[in-house]
DNA sequence: CGCCAGCTTGAATCTACTCAAATCTTGTGG
DNA sequence: CCACAAGATTTGAGTAGATTCAAGCTGGCG
């Protein structure tokens, strides 16, 4: 397999891939980029299926994902999960704007992760984690219409899509492709699939040529067509 | 039928029904109040079928619901819809935290409304439209869990249990009853079903004694009971 | 080498959808 | 106040998309 022609990202142009989306989303000051080089500096690591943040206990404060990739989850009674939205670096979670927040998901490590307390103070930070914020909604309003509208097919290009989009803003994507890394099971539990129908509709999308995941690596043959077929438009939250 | 036996709210009650659910999520001392009060004496009406906010537009500033129901909804390209969430009384839209806002979805008015600018200034209120997107935000995830992992069943009981709660902080719905004056249509359109399977659904419910809609009413017959058969953890967002 | 997790395949089943027609409601104009 | 039209809900029959359960396959790792 060519697996090891995975995306070719220097380790320097990912690791402050966080950064960059940052200052993607909003104008950073040197100041505030300053503060988030010294955060991504000290930022922490944590292994795989690790609970970054537990549902219904106290928020202690701002993360930014680093590296790695994680998930909000709700998890119910009797066994079954649904991923709410996934976490790259540059995203935050935590973000929140009222006093003694409850967290109202938990947040999982998909893979071996490394997270920083978001620094606070400055108005451009302040400015980027409320753009962050609205971002994320959108994307929780695309999730709900992948789930509500969207058959098998439409569901897996979308997401793969707005993955593409995000990962993009971070440099962890390019010409259509971008390393995933994670299992079939993780990503049915996201779509509201069964891993063995999403299984089955990803051979599908080889034969017609659309798209392929597999070794952890995702290729979009051609994203805008992609895009026109499942009526996909980008994620706008502003104008300037 | 019973139909003229609808939940028996005096028009006063209702009246300040925004009032009383944003006292209900946060403390407003009484300048807030009094700030609430003329908003709301000042609200205008829109009629059925109006959109009060246009996805892609900018928002213009933070509106309050006073009466009637809406619901943010995104259109796809083929004509499929999906209602992302309602608006009851005492909900706010274009309630954003960054600057040059644009709207991610429509605002959809589902019957007459009444509209007010939602007042400023003051740090209490401040405060409660903080609370009121943090709890919009976990509504949002319900919702995705909904429409992601629960059977056709379970998504009405555990929709119907979620518009109980917000209106009971409203004062809009007591002793398992409120009014609910949507077509199936619509409700299918949130629910991610169509509106002939909503409606077997719904007959299903009936006959199992769980709740009863129709005529614009709905019936909970055992909340508590219909909240641990479908694993419903009522939403808190904070301690406090 | 053999285990294990993840992925694939097959067959049977089920949930929800589609299309179409019938029935019930509601609002409106005569 | 009735008749009618338009909208909303219900019913039926056939179908499609997704699930379930079980077995087989593959690749990485101890």
């Amino acid at each position: 397999m060519a697996s090891r022609l995975v995306t070719n990202l220097a380790p320097s142009a990912s690791r402050f891939a966080a950064l960059q989306r940052l200052q993607a989303i909003a104008p950073l000051d040197e100041l505030a980029t300053a503060a988030l080089r010294k955060a991504i500096d000290e930022a922490a690591p944590a292994s795989i299926r690790r609970e970054l943040l537990s549902e219904g206990h106290e928020i202690t404060g701002k993360r930014l994902m680093v590296s790695g990739w994680a998930a909000r989850v709700r998890l119910l009674a009797d066994g079954r999960r649904q991923l709410i939205s996934f976490l790259v670096p540059g995203d935050l979670f935590g973000n929140c704007g009222h006093a003694k927040p409850l967290a109202v998901s938990t947040v999982l490590a998909l893979t071996n992760v490394a997270i920083a307390d978001a620094p606070g103070g400055s108005p451009a930070l302040h400015q980027a984690y409320e753009m962050s914020r609205a971002i994320e909604e959108a994307h929780l309003l695309s999730q709900i219409t992948r789930l509500g509208r969207l058959s098998a097919l439409e569901r897996i290009a979308d997401l793969l899509l707005e993955l593409y989009e995000r990962l993009s803003l971070a440099g962890l994507a390019e010409n259509g492709r971008f390393a995933f890394p994670l299992t079939q099971e993780t990503v049915a539990d996201a779509l509201g699939l069964t891993s063995v129908h999403l299984s089955r509709t990803l051979q599908l999308a080889r034969r017609n040529n659309e798209f392929d995941w597999r070794d952890g690596q995702v290729v979009l043959h051609d994203p805008e067509a992609l895009a026109r077929m499942v009526g996909r438009i980008p994620v706008r939250v502003t104008n300037r």
